[in-house]
DNA sequence: GCTTGTGAACGAATTCACAGCT
DNA sequence: AGCTGTGAATTCGTTCACAAGC
């Protein structure tokens, strides 16, 4: 849609990142930052901050630095969150009602608008202003609520085809928690988040001896 | 400790989802399989795996594959989870709650042994077999206990001082899920989980119109 | 014949180092 | 003088294509 089909992936997965410093140097009061104070904030280093940001256009001011404002507003004009995008949560057990009471996902640029569960005792039942649908509403509340992005927090054996119903929805993008591999058109977005994956990445640490990551 | 060191990391961060395809295989009665079957299991290319697998050792037989049960040995070792790590889990909220709730560290490698919450309400509760601890008793419960890796579920203003006495615990190991970037000695190694990132990722992907990724 | 293991080619990402503005 | 923006150099990761072994 934009030119930034030309910005690559790595940068694009710290974008986040270099936001969220942004948003808290704002709260502090810094209309101004500079390479290295961001990078120092987000664990990187200068040249890496300014070769992103250079990805995205000439945002700084030589000899000066970047306004902090003016940077959170590009920032969120690439990744698309100027306006918040609508979201789902599909599995209402522990993990998913986690999500839904946490509010940080407000705060950054979404909304959950719907919630689906497969059991039978749940549907129905309100949470904050939602109610639980089933499984078989999945594809109409979708098209209907205009949700654009779907988290799965369903158990492992069933994700499959529950992402074929939010495929079926017209949905593009998807965050996968359950610990299974998704096949889906390759239209559509995935991103695969397993905790214990995470770990065992650091348990490899560990039987290293030394650190050093990312 | 071991001549895993050449490793490069990309293949590290492979290696979970290896595993979780092999044991699939296993239970699905599967005692050998090749590159090209794992390749499409994980959603990568059999040239990948190969490639992956050969940093390990030569773990196959030409013209054959690779023995499934075999391939799961080697793999844990690499990972470091032949014998469960033990971890703890300090914030005990709806987040936290959730993940010890969670049955899938167990099956993978993980036990969670010691819970740590700030809420004096919540302080000397029982969840399953664990007493929930306060946050002035994380150093010496992380050592007593021998904790090995720690998950962060706190509110992000309290996640530095809670990293800080699990680096004094002498930690090496942590999942951080609040959205903070952590400042550790470089002999910890850090892995940041925050869905918050991975939903912005998607949204860039929605704005950008096509999708393809990972 | 089929599948692994791997050098070599290629491509992507990071770091360096300095020219260009303010 | 200070900090950005960027080509060039380097490092890292992936893909290719084929020799080696069952």
């Amino acid at each position: 849609m934009e030119r930034n089909a030309n910005v690559p992936g790595a940068t694009i997965q710290r974008l986040p990142a270099y936001l969220r410093c942004l948003l808290q140097a704002q709260t502090n009061q810094m209309p101004l930052v500079n390479s290295g104070s961001i990078a120092e904030m987000c664990g990187t280093n200068a040249a890496q901050v300014r070769k992103d940001f250079s990805y995205l256009g000439e945002l700084g001011t030589r000899g000066i630095g970047y306004d902090v404002g003016e940077l959170i507003g590009h920032i969120s004009r690439v990744l698309g969150i100027v306006e918040r995008r609508r979201a789902a949560i599909i599995g209402f057990g522990k993990l998913g009602g986690a999500l839904f009471g946490y509010s940080g996902f407000g705060e950054r640029g979404f909304e959950i608008v719907a919630l689906f569960d497969a059991d039978p005792d749940k549907i129905g039942t309100t949470a904050g202003a939602l109610t639980v649908s089933g499984m078989d509403e999945v594809e109409s509340v979708l098209r209907g609520q205009g949700v654009e992005i779907v988290i799965l927090a369903t158990p492992a054996a069933v994700t499959q085809s529950a992402a074929d119903a939010v495929v079926s929805a017209g949905v593009k993008a998807i965050l996968n928690l359950a610990p299974v591999s998704l096949s889906v058109p390759d239209d559509v977005a995935v991103r695969q988040v397993c905790l214990s994956t995470d770990l065992q990445i650091l348990s490899f640490h560990l039987a290293q001896g030394g650190a050093s990551e990312r």
